[in-house]
RNA sequence: UGGGGCGUAGACAAGCGGUAAGUCACCGGUCUUUGGAACCGGCAUCGCAGGUUCGAAUCCUGCCGCCCCAGCCA
């Protein structure tokens, strides 16, 4: 593994270290499991685990659990495996926000009696209508003078439930007039009745992420809180509490940008809305920048680091090119993967100078750059094979080296053929059989006349292909930024409805017993996965992961 | 028009006063039984305008542009 790029946080974290104002180094991974992760939290894992490990440091993975109405032991564990699957671990540093809870509410009956927070009466509503504006200061609430002990008093009946739902809560007493509104007497717990997925129904106020995030860093003696930068106006709030805390070392919150990916979404809202609606199988639909979903896709642990690595940690807001994380599966998979064959949309090729019954069997390496790693397997080659429908064609344009009438191409692992007729369906005119004759002194072998073939096509043998289902998946959304639509549209009508195409196609016989989860780069298409829950002997289906980088595609819209 | 941030090539991103790393993309070329891979080469004066300095992307001043904040979400 190459050296992790430099970066403002690793900068900040040495110059701590070096001025003595740490000792160690201890992260944490904070997600609030309402939902499944994405690309952007590996981003942050990777960063959070990353910085952890090279600095002979700890990461604790700790839930944010402090909003029961959002969240679900579903998410938990689908966060769990993620962050595994993704090559990290935790030790025995697995936190739950909610495990603090008896400290948090501790803390916060000290604030009170020191006058720091009272209980405000205000409903939501007018909570909003008395906070101000960004320019106008907000007004005090009428309660915010009570005393300690009728705050005391009123803050344990919140909890021992006697007031309904989002009648009181408990707030700072900071400045109303603060120019920061975080600061404008903030939240700190709120009544809710709601059957929290580990405290169950032990509590009926819960406390808001302000109150419980950096009192949980301070709990675990995490050293630095690495958060995105819609966070960086709480962190005078932060260090508020901190301060009122007291606690013996100090978290420092430091914030980067998020990523954000094209022709994707990343927001919860929006993945959460695609599931739902059914706009996509599910949080693993292999379209879905979920890390679920490019794990069923068959992106790799070592490709989604690789790709973290590669786009850096910065404050600026920015939109990494989704072909960059394209590029490093490719990466990933090129050297690791074997190569097999695969028709995608067959034409018949008969060899009309070939024995109807003859069968070779033709030893072919599963790494064509490297023929003594993993060995080989044997493909049979008969008279008939299927080939692409794009490798043909009547009327070629310049430049086009594959098959056309009278033009010689190398069948891939086989011999050089020649196209000497065509067959036509009588009632389209489609061209439904190429009739080749071949050379059979070129089996392995270059011509010996010095002859240059150019093309090589790839074919599976009529009478041993096996069938295979392909999806043939590609980017969701057919507009670079789909979560700023135009005028009058959402995200949803910006969704490429060409971005899963189903294909029944031959496979050469060599993967007929394939398992699933293994990987093939199918030669001259792309990368596969033999899909994890619907791939089985007798059944193939593979997903296509990427394709492989296309030159001659290039070439067509350069020309086009 | 309050506060907090950010602006280096098409996209990310190093750089921290000494004369613009790296990656993806793109453009040439070599090689090749995957139009794959690999390899070689090309591709920026740093938002703008002033100032300080022998010297500035880096310091100062003033503009301009973009993002975030008015949840009892995180």
């Amino acid at each position: 593994m190459s050296e992790p790029a430099r970066n403002f946080i690793r900068a900040r974290i040495d110059a701590d270290l070096a001025e003595g104002r740490v000792s160690g180094v201890v992260t944490r991974f904070p997600p609030e499991p309402n939902g499944y992760l994405h690309i952007g939290h590996a981003k942050s894992i990777c960063l959070n685990f990353g910085i952890a490990r090279d600095y002979a440091g700890r990461c604790h993975l700790r839930f944010d659990d402090t909003n029961p109405i959002k969240e679900d032991t579903e998410y938990v564990e689908s966060i769990l495996e993620d962050v595994r699957w993704l090559g990290f671990d935790w030790g025995p540093h697995l936190y739950y926000a909610s495990d603090y809870f008896e400290q948090l509410w501790t803390w916060a009956e000290a604030l009170v009696l020191a006058g720091k927070a009272f209980v405000c009466d205000l409903s939501a509503e007018e909570v909003r209508r008395t906070r101000g504006t960004l320019t106008q200061p907000g007004t005090p609430s009428p309660y915010r003078d009570r005393s300690p002990s009728e705050n005391l008093d009123l803050f344990r009946r919140m909890r021992a439930g006697e007031f309904p739902d989002g009648s009181r809560t408990l707030r700072a007493k900071i400045d109303m007039a603060a120019s920061n509104l975080n600061l404008r007497d903030p939240v700190l717990y709120r009544v809710l009745r709601a059957t929290h997925h580990r405290t169950g129904d032990a509590w009926c106020v819960y406390p808001t992420y302000d109150w419980a995030h950096g009192q949980s860093d301070a709990i675990e003696g995490i050293t630095h809180s690495i958060c995105t930068l819609e966070f960086e106006d709480h962190r005078p709030l932060y260090d508020w509490f901190l301060e009122q805390i007291g606690p013996a070392a100090r978290p420092r919150q430091i914030e980067f940008a998020r990523l954000n990916l094209t022709y994707t979404v990343m927001s919860k809202r929006m993945l959460l809305q695609l599931v739902r609606e059914g706009h996509v199988s599910g949080w693993d639909d292999p379209r879905l920048p979920t890390v679920a979903g490019l794990r069923r896709r068959g992106y790799t642990p070592a490709s989604l680091r690789a790709f973290a690595d590669r786009i850096g940690v910065a404050k600026a807001d920015s939109t990494v090119d989704i072909g960059l994380l394209e590029s490093c599966i490719r990466d990933d998979l090129n050297p690791s993967v074997a190569r097999a064959m695969c028709v995608h949309r067959p034409v018949r090729l008969v060899l009309v100078d070939w024995p109807e019954d003859r069968v070779e069997w033709i030893e072919a390496p599963w790494f064509p750059d490297e023929p003594g790693r993993m060995g080989s397997r044997r493909v049979p080659f008969g008279k008939v094979a299927w080939i692409e429908q794009d490798d043909f064609m009547e009327d070629p344009p310049r430049k086009y080296y594959r098959l056309a009438p009278g033009r010689e191409v190398r069948l891939r692992w086989g011999c050089i053929v020649k196209c000497v007729d065509v067959v036509r369906d009588a009632v389209s005119g489609a061209v439904t059989e190429v009739h080749c004759t071949h050379d059979p002194t070129t089996f392995g072998a270059l011509p010996a006349d010095g002859r240059r073939v150019r093309g090589i096509l790839h074919w599976v043998s009529a009478a041993h292909a096996v069938p295979a289902t392909l999806r043939l998946y590609d980017r969701l959304f057919s507009v670079p930024n789909p979560a700023s639509p135009p005028e009058g549209r959402t995200f949803l009508d910006l969704l490429d409805p060409g971005s899963l195409e189903v294909l029944q196609v031959w496979v050469e016989p060599s993967l007929a017993g394939c398992d699933p989860g293994t990987r093939w780069q199918f030669e001259r298409r792309g990368y596969y996965v033999a899909d994890s829950r619907d791939c089985r002997p007798g059944h193939l289906v593979f997903n296509r992961i990427v394709p492989l980088r296309d030159s001659w595609a290039k070439e067509l819209a350069r020309t086009a």
